[in-house]
Parts: structure tokens; sequence; C-alpha cells
DNA sequence: CCACGAGTATGAACTTGGTCACACCTTGGT
DNA sequence: ACCAAGGTGTGACCAAGTTCATACTCGTGG
């Protein structure tokens, strides 16, 4: 991870995958890498900023505080997931925390530098109409989920996904490499942490996951597949 | 509503309000209007399609199915308000359908078009960004509320919201334009249409509230906002 | 090497809201 | 004017999931 050449980094990032070659160049002198310990907050729900974050490696929480104070878990990023371009693009107040579920690195950018960028570059503005675009989708299909499905369903439906972006092979099992607690489990599909103990327990004795060292990792991958959607 | 004149049209949709005069022109001659009766489908969801369109008069509801055939209410559109953007600007199939509530008017416009007029527009893509981020915030806001409030709770806030959005003051009273059914709430908070009815009864014995003729009329405005967030 | 704190495990009692069942209104079409 | 369809009103019963209470386990820092 000791990979600080900034042309090597832009390469990592799917979001300047596109980029034109020529472009490259000034963008390696706009952003900042920096390196964030773990259960370090990045940016905070509500305040107002214009950095635009590009996560290089480790895995970081996106999460909003209810009313009740009950905070609900809106996403996981990990390796090249771009992150906080809500605000950047409208200029609005910050719409979720961000923390670090382990330590990783970040590079970011500026709204200015940002923005100079686009005005030259219209893959850069298209790729973030699609990272936004992206996000209504998901958001769209969790807000569906949540309504219409019980328990079990929804959390074999997280951890699908969650396999499907992060997960690694490991022969016929599928790891998920994110430390994640029943608490944050129970944050993701809107259950308490006792609710995701109990059906976890479930698909444990039926042999379609375990757990190691705080990570999940799923046995029968079709058995939760088919959970997911009855 | 018989106001067929491009120019005035495009003055009409905020979307275009910003946009360069010399631009309005040939925005004129590119857009189409049509007329939709009551109950009418608009576009359906998982079709694919590259229209925009910006609606003039009526009300038009947004929906998704869920698997087992339940659908989600998950915005009501009115006047002025811009909708179909988000398969115009990533090809994607369309993630909901639109279906007219009652009688009304859109403007449309296709995505060959509308991309040769942000070409030489850059406020339109601006104004396109906004809204797409503005769908972002409300899904996340949305899909807080759904996971984590009780059902009072979540239909007071749709309510107030509703009322906020398209509400007509009459007096004291707030009236909501829009005929829904109690089904239509329902759906639009993931509950059951007898809860809401029962929820509906006790607001109107205690004069929150009332019917008429399929509008609610919100009488005691301060007692519902207080409900959607105690 | 032990103790403390965070996370995990588990069941009993309780609540919300869903399901089902049925009767009663409107309203628009012929 | 009438009927059918769609929307509304209401209660009995049930199930999923929450709340609360109480142990247990593990790994990390003193």
């Amino acid at each position: 991870m000791r990979e600080h050449d900034p042309q090597k980094l832009v390469a990592r990032i799917p979001l300047f995958a596109s980029l034109e070659p020529e472009a490259r160049k000034p963008l390696a002198g706009l952003i900042r890498v920096r390196r964030y310990a773990a259960r370090q907050p990045v940016v905070w729900e509500g305040e107002t900023g214009g950095t635009l974050f590009l996560s290089l490696s480790g895995y970081f929480k996106a999460i909003t505080a209810g009313r009740d104070g009950k905070e609900m878990l809106l996403s996981i990023m990990g390796p090249g997931e771009v992150f906080g371009e809500l605000s950047v693009l409208d200029g609005q107040p910050r719409s979720a925390s961000i923390i670090t579920v382990e330590a990783g690195e970040l590079a970011s950018i500026e709204r200015p530098a940002l923005f100079e960028l686009m005005a030259s570059s219209p893959s850069l503005a298209i790729g973030l109409i699609e990272v936004l675009a992206q996000r209504v989708r998901t958001l769209t299909k969790r807000y569906e989920t949540i309504s219409s499905q019980d328990l079990p369903q929804r959390l074999a439906q997280v951890l699908v996904s969650l396999a499907q972006k992060h997960g690694q092979p490991d022969g016929p099992r599928v790891r998920i490499p994110v430390r994640l607690s029943q608490q944050d489990l129970g944050s993701m599909v809107g259950a308490t942490r006792e609710s995701v103990n109990k059906q976890l327990r479930k698909w444990t004795q039926t042999g379609v996951l375990h757990r190691e060292t705080g990570c999940v990792v799923i046995s029968d991958f079709p058995a939760l597949r088919a959970a997911s959607s009855v």
C-alpha cells in the first residue's frame, strides 16, 4: 500500500479510467493522499464541504443518524470507490457521515480543482453522473427491499450484495473481508442486533455460513441467494 | 392548460429557467407535448428508453413493483417537475413506472436532442445533476425514515411533505390537491390499507385532518408536524 | 497474565402492524 | 336509475420482531 506515485494512483480509480491521457497529468498534482486509522471519522453528516474522496485501500462506512439517535448504515465502500460527490456537486451539506472501518488510505480532490478539470474533460462529468445515477438506483432498490421483505430476506440480500461487491472467493466459500458487528448488520437492514443474531445462528446451524474473527464466510452461496428472494 | 406555445412552456419549467436565452429557441423545436388521460402509464419499469419528461400539468406517480407484486409508491410529481432523467443519463432500464393520477400534460425531449443541447449549455447539465442529487437526498431521507419510525410517524411525515410540496393553503387549512387512496398512502409508507385507515381515523377524530372527495385536508398542521418526528 | 470493554448469545414478555373476513359507501358507465 | 367496481370502515386474531434482562466469550492493553 506504499504506492504514492500519483500517476499510478489515478490509474487505479475507475472514475478516472476513461480520462483523456493528457488530462491525467494535471490531475495528479491536484489530489492529496491521506492515511486514516481505524474508526476515524472522515466527514460528518450536516457539515459543509467540497471534497471528493477516492478510496485507495481499506473499507469505509457511510452512516446517517436518525432523529432518535439510531444510526443507519447506508453503504460499505471499498478500494476504487468514490464518495462525497453529492456535496461537491450540489454544494449542500453532507448527507451522511463517513467512518473508516479499518485503517485505509483516501485520495481527495477539492471542488474548484474538480470543476476546472471537468470543464476540459467531459468524460469526468459523465463519470460523476454515472456515480450519482448508480446511487439513485441502489437506494431505490434498497427502499423497495426494506419496506416489503422480512428480516431473513433483507439480511440475506445484504450479505449477497456485500459478497458480490467485496467478497473474496476461498475455494467453494466466499469471504466478506470487512469486520462487521451484528450491530452493523442490523443497522444495514433496519433491525436490532438481537434479531440479526438469531437469524445468523439459524444459518450457522444449517451450514449456510459461519463467522471468522469478525468476518462472515459464506459456505452455501446458492442457499443464501435463494433466501434473499423467496 | 391550452398553452402550447413552446417558448412559454419552457419558461414554466424550473430546469430550463437558468438556460441561456439563445439556447431556448432551439429547445422549443425539440420538445413534444402530449396529453395523458387519467391512470395512463407513461413509462414502464424495466423498459429501455431515452425520453426525459417535463410535467406541465397534472400529477404523476412513480411506482416500482416489488418481487411479490406489492407496489411501492416512490413519489408524486406535480407541475414543473422533471422525471425520467435517470435512464436518459445512464442508458439503463427505467427504474420505476410512471402513471398519471389524473389527466395531465407532459412535454418530452429525446436523449440525442438533450445531449446536443447540453453540449452548448453547461447550465442544463448542472440542472440535471441537481435533479439527480436531490433524488439521492430524498431517497436517503426516506430510507432512514422507513426503517426507524413507526407507522404514525411515517404517515405524518408523508402528509407533511406532500402538503409542503403540493399543498394549497385554504384559510387555516392546507389541502393536498391529489386524489390519493388509502392504498396509495399505504404504499408510500410501507403499510397496508387497513393500518392507514385506522391511523387516519384517529386523526380525523382528533380534528387534525379530514377527507374531501378523495383528497386530504389538513386542519391542524402543527399537530401533524409534531407527530412526524416525536 | 489478568481485567475490562466490546461484541455475542439466548429466552420471556410484550407490541405493532399484518392478515383475514365482512359490510358499507360512492361513482361512473350503460 | 341501476349495477358493478373500486374504495372505505372495522374488528378478531396472529406473527414477526422489539425490548428487556442476563450471561458468556474473546482479544487487547495495562
